[in-house]
DNA sequence: GCCACGGGCGACCAGCGGACGGTGAGCAC
DNA sequence: GTGCTCACCGTCCGCTGGTCGCCCGTGGC
């Protein structure tokens, strides 16, 4: 308990993203397993440990305090322990709260904050009219991030009470969706965005040298959210995945596939449907040439 | 719905595994998602679809039950579809039930399967001293799944009551444990035996053209205690896993720690804590060389 | 025999991936 | 205006990955 207390927060961070990097390889390899949450412990325990000796150069001052102070560090820490993934919250401002080691607030409303602290520290009162701020500290914060914030303004993309997107119809390639309907374009283009997304959430984790996701995971779909693209979300995403992955392995088909049904006015479930068949051909016909295609 | 419900399973089966792979591939580009849910979903509504033909011609012998048949299959079919993770179960001998498409009866004692279907038919009785059955048939069977199963006796490995493992002692390599203890050469055993049953786990999934892990899940956990070995348990291998991680990464230091330690007469915490430092500093001194100590 | 130590692992939890189907928008007439 | 089609997405669910701490095995005395 000394080499590494003495090291730097951004020496522990590139330690840890170092680390990272080792373990996947790791499981390229297919060998061992987990260093990667080893060391991410590791971190959080040392953080934790070195937060402590600060606590007590404090809590010498004030004897009495002492045994408080630490009860509520170890409570906070673990709280902190488990907040790792709301990071993602309100992070479209990418340089902001950066190296803070107790992320309490991080992704908190400051007003919020400012409540609970007053609350905290002069007991539960039956001011607070707000049901979740009562949540907060029975349960010692564990439900702040799932308050309601008001909507963030990011980049224009706003939106108020947010209403159902319109429908998409088959259009064909380049062609705008007549009346209140979305077309092709445009569900492929989400799409593109989510991967934007992704690619924002890997970053903001990289920084931080925390866990990283490899795809759209749910964390993603809250991150665009809370970007101001309220426009996406999982269900919409899940239910035409395939029908991108075609447009990606071979647009021709894709296309030609767009154009009949359209033709054929058929609705974007039949199209959907139709998606499905031309992949399962092709990982039929030629199992693994498709990887050509891939190559970006 | 045409093409595909006129291929056999073994075509569906070839399929899937080829839209898996062509996932993977999908994944680590970083372009697109989901082509293998989508692949395993349709999969699964297909064979669904079948199903329901199979019922319908049955249903036209007995036109009266025919709404309750459908409603009765639809309900199980969708049980069928959220199984599909527990397939791993009871899967040591591994060409038993295979193309079985309800699993309910997989991996549910054969005698407690047979108190369930009496008392579903004569209703809910006081007989029942047994809390799971009761919940059995008010969540419809979902919960069967939980119930203790007399101890799978595969391969010796057996073990009654299943004692608690004997606590780790720092041993130096190659020297067994005296007195009710184990070594630290049993506890790196535990990972390659891990290591297999994960194989074991990934050649079941290929088969079956399913959802494959590419690292040691719960899933392989459960596989490997209904394997029989019971003393392999998920926080335990954690518990160790950057040892085991130091241990394959750099025999020597990690069997010089183990000497310094044992002579020391420090405790396994201790040695555990220990093993941090060596990998933080490998990560540190030489940041991405250490790949070639990967290479196998 | 008894006690104190320390660690094995049962059981818990937040949040994940995945899925469904009720609203209610939308267009045709 | 009216009706009825259909798909968007709120909301659910079985698990998973990750963790904590109780219980009890264990060795020293």
């Amino acid at each position: 308990v000394n080499t590494l207390v003495n090291m730097t927060e951004q020496e522990l961070d590139d330690v840890v993203r170092t680390m990272v990097d080792i373990y996947s390889l790791d499981l390229l390899v297919g060998e061992k397993y987990g260093i990667k949450s080893a060391i991410r412990a590791e971190r959080r325990r040392l953080d934790e440990a070195e937060r402590k000796k600060h606590m007590e150069l404090f809590a010498d001052i004030d004897g009495k305090q002492r045994k408080i102070d630490e009860n509520a560090l170890d409570t906070l820490s673990q709280e902190g322990l488990s907040v790792e993934e709301p990071h993602g919250d309100n992070t479209i401002i990418l340089s902001q709260n950066h190296n803070f080691p107790l992320n309490l607030n991080t992704g908190t409303d400051p007003v919020l904050l400012l409540q609970n602290s007053g609350h905290l520290s002069t007991a539960v009162s039956g001011l607070m009219t707000l049901p979740d701020n009562n949540y907060c500290s029975d349960q010692q914060l564990k439900a702040c991030k799932k308050q309601k914030r008001r909507r963030s303004k990011e980049s224009g993309e706003d939106g108020e009470d947010r209403q159902r997107e319109h429908p998409f119809i088959v259009t064909e390639p380049g062609e705008l969706a007549r009346g209140k309907k979305n077309g092709l374009d445009y569900l492929f283009d989400l799409y593109e965005q989510c991967g934007k997304f992704l690619l924002d959430v890997q970053h903001i984790a990289k920084e931080r040298g925390e866990k990283c996701p490899t795809k759209v995971t749910n964390q993603v779909f809250r991150h665009a959210k809370h970007s101001g693209a309220g426009y996406i979300n999982k269900p919409k995403m899940r239910h035409y995945v395939h029908c991108y992955a075609l447009h990606c392995l071979d647009v021709e088909q894709s296309n030609r596939l767009r154009r009949t049904y359209k033709e054929r006015g058929e609705n974007v479930g039949a199209w959907r449907q139709a998606c499905y068949y031309p992949l399962v051909d092709m990982a039929k016909d030629n199992g693994w040439d498709i990887e050509g295609v891939f190559n970006k």
